[in-house]
RNA sequence: CGGGGCGUAACUCAGUUUGGUAGAGUGCUUGGUUUGGGACCAAGAUGCCGCAGGUUCAAGUCCUGUCGCCCCGACCA
């Protein structure tokens, strides 16, 4: 036994002794990712890609709920273009790939690989508005784009990552700012209510925002270290874009005016969101609604007579009822199928053996804490699949609440830098809560100063104290610190 | 881009100090016995030792260059 459990946790480094490693032994380990020759771009390898496709059809649901259209830009931005809008360009230029040449011969004019899509955006906006009748547009795109990292880590961040970029356009900035914020709305509900993990809702300081946005928001989670990952963001861009662009509709009034903008987007990096906020040193922990097996039957002395059958039976009776399950039949010990559904983070394997069925039950164990339950096979089809539906409920309820007690227990509210310093050396990294007065100075000099940057002023405001954490002056606004990845 | 580490079988790595026939464990294939927390026995298959030069009778090992990967920083979804 104790052998067996040696052996177990050795498959992947601990959580405490290296995270970092740890994360990287279940990138590979869960088989999600493989490396390739280029450095940053990784195969996403079909259970991985699984995940990825179930957020996606979750999301796109509900980009389609709130009335937004599917299109698809081209993947090359001409240089001309990409200059137009001079703050996103400086704050792009320094990570696209260049297409040069096609074929043997060298491009006039060199294409840029698109590392966001708000210019292709634009240049088709100023084709197609004429009149406050063609506005608003609703649109987003499920894409890969590539920004040229120096440091890359498998889903956090590659040089080519898939994501979706919404873009719209409207007709009063107060609508582009409702959609902004409706958007970011929609991002923390899936990840608070499908991906399991509580997030902070807020904006940006201006030093942090969007290359050539007017105000950036933002989802912030805490992951299981401590560090703060943006989980996505949300862009109001004003009429920046569309003066860049000539961007002009004629208004209800007959006057020629310049609409306003958004985009919007989340990334594969959620998959690393998942893993570092819900993993555990047995290895991957999927919530239930992306996970691309929620359950898997594990039968038990498989040779045996009717064994088999009543497995099948089980599979039936759930995939008929759109849960997504699994029957591994392999040869492979019963030992090492709980071993490997662990480590690929399946939320809900189900054992049946001779045992269970000489007492007409199954068994349901949850990945999170083990917890065992006896279901019995006399059930109805409906009662069976509520039963094993309401393990995965206990699932995502069970992980949330874990990822809330982590983020709770380290988040630290600090009246002074020495405060900052003291909590965070005390109980390691975390969101630390304090008061600022809104200069960039002040920003800086904490971060330096205690090794925190700011992530986001929240929409959820406290009244800390009535002055800067840095310099003393009258704070303006709680903002919510951290180490980031 | 800075600092560190590493490229040897599918994986994890030993072998490099002191140059001399390419190794282990795991995995894989086949057959058998097993099966309630990573089973066991037997027989097999698998190597441009990252790449390119150089030194040498001889290079996985020494020298030069180069490419790539991982980790930590700075920057970013």
């Amino acid at each position: 036994m104790a052998k067996d459990n040696k052996k177990m946790v050795a498959a992947i480094t601990s959580m405490d002794e290296d995270f970092a490693q740890w994360y990287t032994d279940i990138v590979k380990k869960a088989e999600l990712i493989e490396y390739t020759s280029v450095k940053g771009c990784m195969v996403i390898r079909p259970y991985g890609y699984a995940i990825w496709e179930n957020i996606q059809r979750i999301l796109d649901g509900m980009f389609k709920e709130t009335g937004h259209e599917t299109v698809c830009m081209p993947m090359f931005i001409p240089e001309s273009l990409l200059q137009k809008e001079k703050d996103h360009v400086e704050g792009f230029a320094p990570v696209v790939a260049w297409v040069t040449h096609g074929g043997s011969e060298k491009l006039e004019d060199r294409l840029c690989v698109r590392p966001t899509s708000e210019t292709l955006f634009c240049e088709h906006y100023s084709n197609i508005i004429h009149s406050y009748r063609d506005l608003p547009k609703l649109y987003n795109q499920w894409v890969s784009v590539v920004r040229w990292e120096k440091t890359t880590r498998p889903f956090l961040r590659s040089r080519e990552f898939l994501w979706q970029e919404g873009h719209t356009i409207h007709e009063t900035a107060e609508e582009a700012v409702i959609e902004t914020e409706r958007m970011l709305n929609v991002y923390a509900e899936f990840c608070e209510k499908y991906l399991a993990m509580p997030v902070v809702k807020g904006m940006k300081t201006e030093s942090d925002k969007f290359a050539g946005a007017v105000s950036t928001y933002a989802i912030e989670a805490l992951m299981h270290d401590g560090k703060a990952l943006q989980a996505g963001t949300s862009h109001y861009f004003g009429d920046g874009f569309a003066k860049a662009f000539d961007i002009q509709y004629t208004s209800r009034e007959n006057k020629l005016e310049y609409p306003h903008q958004t985009s919007w987007g989340v990334t594969t990096r959620l998959i690393g969101a998942i893993i570092m906020t819900h993993g555990d040193n047995n290895g991957l922990v999927l919530p239930p609604a992306v996970a691309p097996v929620q359950v898997v039957i594990v039968p038990v002395q498989q040779h045996k007579e009717g064994v088999l059958d009543e497995a099948n039976k089980l599979y039936e009776k759930l995939k008929s009822c759109g849960i997504r399950v699994k029957v591994d039949d392999s040869d492979n010990s019963p030992g090492w199928k709980f071993a490997e559904y662990e480590m690929k983070g399946v939320p809900v394997r189900i054992e049946i053996g001779p045992k269970d069925i000489e007492n007409k039950q199954c068994v349901a164990v949850t990945r999170h804490n083990r917890e065992k339950l006896f279901i019995s096979l006399d059930e109805t089809l409906d009662s069976f699949a509520a039963a094993v539906s309401e393990r995965l409920e206990a699932v995502r309820d069970g992980i949330y609440q874990s990822a809330l007690e982590n983020r709770e227990k380290r988040t630290y509210a600090c009246k002074t830098m020495d405060e900052i310093v003291k909590a965070l050396a005390d109980n390691g990294d975390g969101f630390v809560k304090a008061m600022w007065c809104g200069e960039e100075a002040c920003e800086d000099k904490v971060k330096e100063e205690t090794g925190v940057g700011s992530r986001c002023i929240p929409f959820d405001q406290e009244q800390l104290s009535d002055v800067c954490v840095c310099c003393g002056k009258p704070a303006k606004k709680m903002v919510y610190w951290g180490k980031a990845y």
